[in-house]
DNA sequence: TTGATGTTGACAATCATTATCAATAAGGGT
DNA sequence: ACCCTTATTGATAATGATTGTCAACATCAA
């Protein structure tokens, strides 16, 4: 059975006061800077289950890195990310989504999933990058 | 100055033999097998040469790995890939990238980029998953 | 409270990828 | 055809994120 620990509310409580895409060590780093003294692997476990289970969203950077998000559960949802401080949000994508299915359906393949993921330089990057030139 | 070798056009040769994304390790032991002994790195050089010009896509397999797919140059495309087998495609996606473009937009999101692939099985695997059921 | 067992955390192990650097070879100039 | 400069190669070490290990620990149903 599956329990509940102050470690896994911990992970959970960091990843919502995010808003960007965040590593698993990045909220390792936030946690013990928080005072608690959880181990980095706890953190990855949490991370892990959290994605698993539809609590988190996950993508690579382009490191190869795993980054992960809080995200509303349950809705299959896509984000605008920002390339510089890796703010995101969650973006609405039904045109896509039909997309997506007809495209696979016309070439035969079956069971089709997606990612759709948009990059680019948020509001406020933009404007540091701007008053910076 | 730009110095061509066999090993450069061994690595895009045996690309070009591939229609699926394969990882560099993979692509290193078909090179092997071949009977020419390039190095490890070397392909790991040469893929990554490829994706920097265009020559060749890449993308992010489930566990991090980087697998790459030789594609027609300058063009911007997408892919369907099957998820069982690897196989890949080019697709079109005009739509979406109009819609890509839209949504960073009515955000604030300058240097709007995108990541758009579309995962499915392919005919060959979903009739043999059927014919093994 | 207690006991079975899910969880944790320090650390080792793994594995893809990159850096190092001496040896090699491409190709422009002669 | 022959140097000579220097890009490239390749064996191997180094890196770094992630996962496995396993004894100690904590949760929760009874």
């Amino acid at each position: 059975m599956k329990r509940n620990t102050w470690q896994r509310e911990a992970v959970t409580a960091a990843l919502a006061t995010q808003d960007a895409f965040v590593s698993a060590q990045q909220l390792h780093s936030v946690l013990r800077e928080g005072g608690t003294g959880i181990g980095l692997a706890t953190v990855y476990r949490a991370l892990a289950d959290m994605a698993a289970g539809g609590r988190a969203d996950s993508l690579q950077s382009a490191e190869g890195e795993a980054l992960y998000r809080a995200c509303t559960p349950g809705e299959h949802h896509h984000h605008l990310i920002c390339r510089t401080c890796g703010q995101a949000e969650e973006i609405e994508a039904v045109e896509v989504e039909q997309w997506a299915k007809s495209i696979a359906a016309a070439h035969g393949y079956t069971q089709p999933e997606h990612v759709v993921d948009v990059f680019g330089v948020c509001p406020a990057c933009t404007a540091a990058a701007t008053a910076r030139a």
